[in-house]
DNA sequence: TGAACAAACTAACACTTGTTAGTTTGTGTA
DNA sequence: TACACAAACTAACAAGTGTTAGTTTGTTCA
């Protein structure tokens, strides 16, 4: 029975017309376009532009810091750390595809909170970071340089925003283990 | 013996910003002033803030069509004219980051090219996709969705702009054959 | 020496930007 | 009926935007 206050549709506008022109392109005279009133309005609900973006990156990036340190939490071999992560991303960037894009190509018009979210990617890359060594001290995973397979994974994670609109024919589940086999097994035969 | 004009000047000098903030958020004074002039003086060079972008992503986005024609029209196995993708992306990707940035993030602000460069890109991604497909009826690459790997490899290969410069250690070979083993082969023992 | 030219300058323009102040409108509740 | 409140409005602002016009400066070379 949540209720979708006012505030909360503007952001979701503002996350739309973010992804599709950037957060520098989008006035606020825009959003409110987009929305049906007029700009001065928009400030009964939202302090400044600013604070919309702030409000859309740091969610998403807190969904995913909490998604990871679960996965680091728990008990299961490293391979199968790494299809949770490959679901992770699956299933947030399903839900949010905007908070993405904003996340992926605005986080550097972060000001107050340009720090704070450094700090959460920093982690989130190490704690990939140290799943692929941990799966290659194990044997589980081969022994190529674990930083380009990261930067692999994690380039094709972090475009899913952009894909998974044009392919809503394929579900969650279809699309976490397709990827999954094709990060990790490869495409050859 | 090639002369660097100050219009080529300029237009280095924007890509590098346009990576930094995006094209929406380099303002002309910006850019003078990391020229050392006056927003008024870059007039004497340049024809408008669009023509810059205009010019870094064009010259780039042909490079990559260039590029794959001649991958396209060659003769060897498709796992072969796979490797030669990735080599193309990390040659053009190390030589030209800042362009990269401005294809990937900043193509929505061409305004009159915008047709072409999508144009450009749709080729681009049909040939790619064409060498998986048919890699996979030539018995090749594993049977599977051809979308989803085109998605995953490109991904990574858009994304080489953002990690290329922070490991300047790795040359270009050792990069290529690499990613090439990880793309292929998966990361599994 | 003087013409030609590249490349900078100052000053200004019309417009757009995010934002504030104060006011009006309609709806539900005491 | 009267009040509170959410949510819209008009009007305006100071600062910043891309760009133009006209001018000055210094170097090259016939």
């Amino acid at each position: 029975m949540k209720k979708v206050t006012r505030k909360e549709e503007i952001i979701k506008t503002a996350a739309k017309l973010f992804k599709e022109k950037g957060y520098s392109a989008v006035t606020m005279r825009d959003l409110a376009s987009a929305m049906g009133i007029k700009a001065a309005s928009l400030y009964n609900h939202i302090n400044s532009k600013q604070d919309i973006l702030k409000a859309i990156i740091i969610e998403v990036a807190e969904d995913f810091t909490h998604g990871m340190r679960a996965i680091i939490a728990s008990e299961q071999s490293n391979i199968s750390k790494l299809k949770k992560v490959v679901e992770l991303h699956v299933s947030i960037s399903s839900n949010n595809t905007n908070g993405i894009a904003a996340l992926n190509n605005d986080w550097m018009h972060l000001e107050d909170q340009l720090e704070y979210y450094l700090k959460l990617r920093n982690e989130y890359e190490a704690n990939f970071l140290s799943i692929i060594e941990q799966g290659i001290s194990a044997n589980e995973i081969k022994n190529s340089n674990p930083e380009i397979i990261m930067f692999s994974m994690l380039s094709t994670l972090r475009s899913l925003y952009l894909w998974i609109p044009k392919k809503d024919t394929l579900n969650s589940n279809e699309l976490a283990n397709g990827l999954s086999e094709i990060l990790i097994e490869g495409i050859n035969i």
